[in-house]
DNA sequence: TACTAGTTTAGAATAATTATAAACTAGCAA
DNA sequence: TTGCTAGTTTATAATTATTCTAAACTAGTA
């Protein structure tokens, strides 16, 4: 749980001007105790609810990628036409149901990879992200 | 590589009547050594080339759901605004990097997980895929 | 050869995202 | 405190990827 001061912390910390706007959505992202997997449409929805000022769709899309250029968030796998986001930084995996098209995240270390490949000449590894897909059993 | 005859029959066996623009796609994804990844849009690229009779986007899009849905491609996992396929559709992994935005395969025996979380409840695995991604070293 | 269901096509429509440019405001300085 | 300005927000237009539509075409069959 952030509070406002943290979160001003944060995007100063990040060269972003803590905007009425910027701390209500830093707010819905990061004052909470799980993980958020969220797309710009599931975000919009849920900080234009009722009883807040009204943030604009262009707002969203420019905060989300600014939280993502300062590493607040990162953007994950998914087949899907959206782009999907995740307040959970570290390194980790992924459930993708697809039927619910709904996200939940795996541990770094409920993951044990014995071997992998060595990257190109040249390159190193980035990241290394596993997708599991469900289906009904 | 594929001669016209497999491929008619690959196409038949699909329930896919084998039209001169299914013929060519087909040629242009299955006809090769090695494994192809495109977009629709290298994939029109590809097809549309000097010399070919001119196949609509349209159909390049229609054609690449069909032959996804008859198994014959499969969809990639990136977070690229495009959608991309493969044309080998055995489990496997990728190499992602995003300076040149290009995959690259990695067998599925190259990568050993030791350990791997259980699905939810009611659910099995239907697959699992995972996305090296890159950088210079 | 003729019929018909399936296919292709150009073009319109939709969906997600990005660009534009005018109005607004946070932070700083006079 | 007030004014200035660079950064930000906003409505709206533009762009990009993809899907839809419906008319023209064709593979397979009778
Ligand atoms: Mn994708
Ligand atoms: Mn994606
Ligand atoms: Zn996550
Ligand atoms: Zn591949």
């Amino acid at each position: 749980m952030q509070q406002k001061k943290e979160i001003i912390n944060k995007l100063r910390s990040s060269n972003l001007r803590p905007t009425k706007q910027r701390i209500l959505i830093a707010k819905k992202l990061f004052d909470r105790k799980e993980t958020f997997h969220f797309t710009a449409e599931t975000l919009n929805k849920a900080v234009n609810k009722k009883g807040h000022a009204r943030i604009s769709l262009g707002t969203i899309y420019n905060t989300v990628e600014a939280f993502k250029r300062a590493g607040h968030i990162r953007e994950i796998l998914t087949n899907n036409s959206k782009s999907y986001y995740d307040t959970n930084i570290k390194s980790h995996h992924h459930f993708y149901d697809p039927s619910s098209k709904k996200l939940t995240d795996i541990d770094y270390h409920e993951v044990v990879l014995k071997k992998i490949p060595n990257p190109p000449k040249g390159k190193k590894i980035k990241d290394l992200e596993l997708v599991i897909s469900l289906q009904k059993k």
